[in-house]
DNA sequence: CTACTATTTTAGTTTAATCTAAATTACAAC
DNA sequence: GTTGTAATTTAGATTAAACTAAAATAGTAG
């Protein structure tokens, strides 16, 4: 129960981190995790799954020809939070960045609500 | 203050999370610290403890010619709690062997106080 | 300065992790 | 049975991490 040494392995990889925030909230299947990291081939995706289902990281649900995955948040004990903080940070800083691009873009459009597209 | 995802790299090494035990409550030349892992050359271990400190998990300070390095628990937030635990279950853990091992070798000899050696 | 000790750094090697492409399994629909 | 889709597994290649041995740096003591 508690989190063993292999979880630290396991959350080094910034690979399976990004698995491990896609199945933080939502179930989702191989495939469409897959679609969520197009640098990588499907086989690649399937082995860090493994991996994050050995260290106990995840689990898994097959129905018809798919195969579903969460996380399992209480694996991975005080680090649980500690990624979810780093996400949000990373949520903040994107929404930083996108602030100052549109104010480098023209000042004026500072925090105006976006339309259509443009 | 935050710790950044690098954290998670530098503790995934059984070799470094070594050093980090070893330097968890005292303060340790490079040297002692070497000694304690005499299966690896001072090199190896100077690069670690380089990478620890690039990851703030270590601080040091030079004194003479020696350099002392010792942990920064607070950088590694919720997981300094978690590697504490780990380690304390594997004193546990010896502490276990240790009696079976004296109950294999007589059953009425457990539970004594040692005495000097045999 | 030299000699000595402690530590770091460099360069090259070994070892382990990650990836790809292709073969394979599994299941559904026909 | 065959065909099609989803996912896994295998084998081999690429990439990155860890280690060693030797050279370099730093600081002490004479």
């Amino acid at each position: 129960m508690t989190p063993g040494p292999n979880v630290f392995a396991a959350i080094a990889s910034p690979r399976r981190r990004e698995i491990l925030r896609l199945v933080w909230r939502d179930e989702l299947s191989a495939g469409a995790i897959h679609q969520a990291m197009p640098d990588v081939t499907f086989g690649a995706v399937s082995l860090q799954l493994r991996q994050l289902e050995a260290a106990g990281l995840v689990e898994s649900r097959g129905e018809k020809q798919f195969r579903y995955y969460r996380a399992r948040h209480k694996a991975l004990g005080p680090v649980a939070r500690m990624l979810e903080r780093m996400w949000d940070d990373a949520l903040w800083r994107l929404k930083l960045a996108a602030e100052l691009e549109a104010s480098r873009r023209g000042p004026k459009a500072r925090k105006r609500k976006r339309r259509k597209s443009k």
